[in-house]
DNA sequence: ATAAACTATGGACTATACTCCATAGTCAAG
DNA sequence: CTTGACTATGGAGTATAGTCCATAGTTTAT
């Protein structure tokens, strides 16, 4: 498929399969037009795409995806289960110290709301 | 005071100060040195600093900050109570949003966690 | 007199994740 | 055969908060 039916299958923008393809997360093939070519993209990037969403919205950043591509592949299978529990757990352990910061935050914000005086 | 010792006073580099003068957070008068002229900073530099790195550790954002300097220079006295109120409650819900977030991630974390079978 | 330490200026660079733009070639439909 | 929809490419722009560098003038101490 082109980019064009990647994308709207995603659900991501083109430029975003572009940005991704740049970044070595997702890879095409070629389709000869004329005397130019286009990007032909297999099942396998619309995985990798949904892949991303995924590892995205737990947390973890294209760098860390990129990385785990170029070690395993888009087989989330491949990767040995102790390292798959290191991955998840390290990013839980980076998720509890973000939020320890941000409630220690908020006690201080809650602190100065309570040292406003009231006004009537 | 020259910017050398406004920024080891506020602890702070010197280009953080410069940052912030480019960017309207402080102002300096100015010191002739020969032919070229140098910052000069007074006690009110120092305060600012000061507030904006308290501001900073808050969760408040440098363009926050400008805005309230903007409007009612760096006393915080001279913002009223109700507006006092105003701004430290929208970020305190600022923060919980975030919380929020940061939770659900966690939550999905800890699913994919007891998903991975223990590796003897 | 000279070196060390300080100052100013402008601009480039960092990380993250894209988005937008202009230019230009291609393909399908009417 | 022309219009609209699609594609490619390179490069610039966005937000945040600085850092780093080179060049050049200044001040202080020895």
């Amino acid at each position: 498929m082109l980019i064009g039916e990647l994308a709207s299958r995603a659900e991501v923008s083109r430029d975003t399969v572009r940005f991704y393809q740049r970044n070595g997360l997702i890879t095409a093939g070629l389709r000869r037009a004329g005397r130019k070519y286009y990007g032909e993209y297999g099942a396998d990037a619309l995985e990798r795409l949904i892949l991303i969403k995924q590892a995205k919205s737990a947390g973890f950043t294209l760098r860390e995806v990129k990385y785990f591509f170029d070690l395993y592949g888009s087989d989330i299978e491949a990767i040995p289960l102790n390292e798959q529990r290191n991955i998840v757990n390290s990013k839980l352990l980076e998720i509890e110290d973000r939020l320890k910061q941000l409630k220690t935050i908020r006690k201080y914000l809650i602190e100065q709301l309570k040292e406003i005086p009231e006004s009537i």
